[in-house]
DNA sequence: TAATTTAATGCAAACGTTTGCAATAATCCA
DNA sequence: TGGATTATTGCAAACGTTTGCATTAAATTA
């Protein structure tokens, strides 16, 4: 109700009679302040309400306790997952997250970029937009030596801490798969190709064509932004002539997703006209008929790996020198109904890597 | 790479001779600094590479241009929506956010309150844990008049801004449905009713129920946290035993996703021998098969009042006094095939509120 | 040209902490 | 009991801004 009633630790001085270092020391529990001062010292500041203002103690130490994350967005399953890992994690550390997202807007990651240096964070960790190329508004982090890890969309040539998903593998794991349960014509939707991501996919599904045998030709792969509409028309395109391809292999699981609605309403089957393999691992893989085979690619894992690199370069065990480090999280593909079918191998579950 | 980089406000005065006040001045464009001094100022700031330090401003102005957000998890469709509507509009204000999440522990949410007032948001906004009966947690807010809005999971006697869906009329309107659908034994799966969000549905449900001469009998509602184990668990209790229910009204949509797959599994048909109809519309019911009938709440818009609400606290616009006001988003039946069948009333649509 | 108004800049305090160093009080040992 | 050591506490500066007020420079007027 009152106006005025930010307490500050001056008022605790004032209130015992003490100096506000006393007080300060106290609260912060430093060894030479002795016992009774600190049981003083914490009584009155519960009993007026005293909260700390990290404002002003963030501009003394040089450091907020805050971490800022920016991701593309955080209605993904993955990203989300990655972010909820981070935050829970990090609390455990003392430290506080900015969760912010670009929505896959460069000119937005670096206005966040920008901001939450402005607010000094102690460190930031990124999954780029789908269109970053240039790294550059990320430079002040690293001349300053704040601590910068990048995760799943991370940049390419630029000196940095880097936790990746294996995608070279995913790619072919999920295309080996297809070819053993007999597909012959696989179409790959991949995301674009200015992502690093996509291109290790692709890397992959041709890898694991060649080893079989099995042409990897140019008009079999899609490159577009992942999403809902883009995958209807793709669809459209791919079973608007012969020949009818009998696998694909889709770089998220919103378009495999779609690939699925696509077929039930042009009554082609799943799994048995078509094998359909999707990425991520998303929980809605589970809830659709056909359920999907998917990539999983372990989020806590590498959620839980982020937090951990990032603490090492921040106190400062890790070399801070701003040089170029990968850490490969593994994959594991998920077989469900969609890709069911007559097995070379016979294997149940391909787990890799 | 250099050790000591920071740039701050004085080696922009000092390269131009000029008073630290003066370039703070010109720097936010102060009316009685000469063109040219700020174009020379902006010139060198940029040169320079100085980026303002937003703890040392937010000290000195008491504010940080910051907002707090707690939410009981961003992995959900509802709450993920909204935090991310709340950002992208925040950013226009030149505000941004924290989210964070309190895992629908109380703990965490009283934490999480007393970090954010220690960050000194110049707001907060809040859907509480599910358990969250006693909000002395946001005391601090209230009488140090930081502005304060609960949006969804709101406290029920407690002097806030409040912004909630319809919830009483979601309830009745999704129960009015099954009743017009034929339904003449509606079970209701409802959240724990320390959260009056569901006590709200379900007097609703209940007023629906008797509007239409059917009894509403304690057995067929069932309080529970809405996860996907417990409604499992709960579609047990409730086809153990004869007579099976005709229709239920699921108080979200992971547990009508988990009835139509108990349901599936025990060869019991939707929407013939049991209709469905969950809540939240939640992108997923339009997935699995046979779509779920949900109650859309138009997280955007809530999403918008909550903002709009937010900034006319932050400016003085509406009273800062803490004064209970209550604001109610309107909800909207979205019907799909878990709920199909003979109509009563040929309607197609049954929009309300 | 001098007096007056207006425009532009500078001084210094303040925001709430933390911390190196100095100072005081308490304890120990001979 | 006095001198030396150790345990506590206090002083004051610093972190990077912003802003009320004073000051100086420039422009206007008589």
């Amino acid at each position: 109700m009152s106006k005025r009633t930010e307490k500050t630790i001056v008022d605790i001085a004032e209130e015992l009679q003490l100096s506000v270092s006393t007080v300060s020391r106290a609260l912060n529990d430093h060894p030479n302040i002795s016992a009774r001062t600190k049981e003083r010292v914490k009584k009155v500041a519960k009993k007026i309400g005293y909260r700390p203002n990290a404002l002003a103690a963030g501009l003394r130490n040089n450091k907020s306790k805050t971490i800022g994350l920016i991701v593309p967005r955080i209605s993904m399953f993955f990203p989300a997952t990655i972010s909820t890992i981070i935050q829970n994690k990090l609390q455990e550390f003392g430290y506080n997250l900015i969760i912010c997202q670009s929505n896959d807007s460069y000119e937005q990651e670096v206005a966040l970029a920008n901001t939450l240096y402005s607010a000094r964070v102690d460190g930031l960790v990124v999954s780029t937009t789908l269109y970053t190329t240039d790294f550059a508004h990320f430079d002040i982090f690293r001349n300053n030596n704040i601590p910068l890890v990048f995760f799943d969309r991370v940049p390419k040539d630029y000196n940095v801490k880097v936790i990746k998903g294996d995608d070279y593998r995913g790619g072919y794991v999920a295309t080996t798969h297809l070819v053993e349960k007999g597909c012959k014509d696989i179409v790959h939707i991949s995301g674009p190709l200015t992502c690093c991501l996509y291109s290790d996919r692709v890397a992959g599904y041709k890898a694991a064509l060649q080893e079989h045998g099995l042409p990897s030709k140019k008009n079999r792969i899609f490159y577009q932004e992942l999403t809902r509409e883009n995958a209807w028309q793709t669809c459209e395109k791919i079973f608007g002539q012969q020949p009818y391809p009998d696998g694909i292999f889709a770089s998220n699981d919103t378009t495999a997703i779609t690939i699925i609605e696509y077929c039930r309403k042009m009554h082609l089957r799943v799994p048995e006209d078509v094998k359909i393999v999707g990425y991520s691992n998303d929980p809605r893989t589970e809830i659709v008929t056909p359920s999907i085979s998917s990539v999983d690619q372990y989020p806590a894992m590498m959620g839980e790996r982020v937090v951990a690199v990032l603490m090492e370069l921040i106190n400062g065990r890790q070399s801070a020198e701003p040089r170029y480090s990968q850490e490969i999280i593994p994959i594991q593909l998920i077989e469900r109904q969609s890709s069911a079918g007559k097995s070379k191998t016979g294997k149940k579950k391909l787990t890799l890597s």
